[in-house]
DNA sequence: TATAATTTTTAGCTTTGTCTAAATTTAATT
DNA sequence: AATTAAATTTAGACAAAGCTAAAAATTATA
């Protein structure tokens, strides 16, 4: 499997965690930055392949083989992380970028030996589940800070931005994986929120309350 | 610059360590297990980007930048060795296929700071030689096992073959780097050599010994 | 339901890196 | 020096992955 091969299935994989319906190639498109007709000649090439069910106007979906393939990406792909921030001291808004690359490594013998030299993490930097050998996944529920009401607490356990601007943003409210947020106040006029993090008192807008998981 | 390009110019660099005059195509192209006419492509565009000097049917040197591209990415191949043998506990005959994708991640940075969770090492599991950020390396005089004599010693510092055949060959024979070795024997027949190691006497043919790097 | 807008696909072109076969240059031998 | 052999380059083709522009299908709207 080629990079780009790889690359688009992890799209889909991930486009499919939030939408459950079939992908359009327009969303693919997008989320790649490229134009929709290379997306439609890829659709083409993993469908001969049997790692995407494609209907041509129809959207796309991964087949069980592709999900598979997919997982094992982003299983590869957040052992990286884990291992930049923990080993190597890297901060959680510098790995995303290299796990881009290192995600392609191909080696099942090295991966899984990562995955122990890491001591079976099951979550990555930004709190996001990292699938075993087999592609299992251990869901954790949690929910966005912006559906807690006021004086309501909890635990960040997870971002859904994770752009580097916004993990910085984070750093420099003190806020990462762990911290305890209180909700003082929420303002009804444009759904902001006053929290507590640790013993600082904060306003956070709805944005950012939007990309913040509790639990 | 692209995985071939890279792979192209350490090619160029390991063929220059052996014969010093200027690299023929053919050499290139045996090594690399590809045709003359792709390396000779491949040499153009290197040229264009005064990575090497090339003149057509004269053979090809490196150019001060193009030298240090491929010390960077020996640096990295070198690394990541130490790394999956000290950190994730490959064997030295497996690592050589997982550097060579491993040779081409691209971030400075990463490098760097593998290089202090190793310890900054200056050899890699083969006793080859780490470049150092700069380019600089540690040259440390070897001699081969096939050019002692009868009755000198000396700790294995390296090896010359370094394919994982050679490598499972002396693992089976107990020598490993740091290993003892005592010249018995020389047979002046075949060239081959009596000798200990450890508590051990064995007797390697000349091909054996002359793979085999002694101090 | 007919028309317009949007989405998706197709057709054709480009770049990178590879190949084979033919042409050219250099080296080796009569 | 002329001829043969070997090495190297050129010419032309191909697959992968991308692009633009045009055609076709689907969806939305009047
Ligand atoms: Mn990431
Ligand atoms: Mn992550
Ligand atoms: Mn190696
Ligand atoms: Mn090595």
């Amino acid at each position: 499997m080629t990079f780009s091969e790889e690359n688009y299935l992890k799209t889909i994989y991930h486009l499919t965690a939030v939408s459950d319906a079939d992908i359009s190639t327009n969303a693919i498109a997008e989320k790649m930055e490229t134009k929709a007709s290379s997306v439609t000649d890829m659709l083409k090439k993993l469908s001969e392949k049997d790692l995407v069910n494609y209907v041509k106007y129809q959207g796309v979906s991964l087949t069980e083989k592709g999900k598979l393939a997919a997982k094992m990406i982003v299983r590869k792909h957040r052992l990286w992380e884990c291992f930049l921030v923990e080993k190597l001291d890297f901060s959680w808004d510098e790995v995303h970028e290299i796990a881009e690359q290192l995600e392609h490594i191909k080696s099942e013998k090295l991966i899984n030996k990562l995955d122990d030299f890491l001591g079976n993490p099951t979550e990555d930097p930004h709190g996001d589940p990292i699938p075993d050998a087999n592609g299992r996944i251990i869901k954790v529920e949690k929910q966005l800070l912006s559906e807690f009401e006021k004086n309501q607490m909890g635990i960040c356990v997870g971002v859904k931005d994770t752009s580097s601007d916004f993990l910085k943003y984070l750093d420099k409210q003190e806020i990462a994986l762990g911290s305890q947020i209180e909700i003082i106040e929420k303002e009804s006029f444009d759904s902001s929120f006053r929290i507590r993090v640790g013993n600082k008192e904060i306003t956070v807008s709805n944005k950012i309350a939007s990309n913040i998981y509790i639990k």
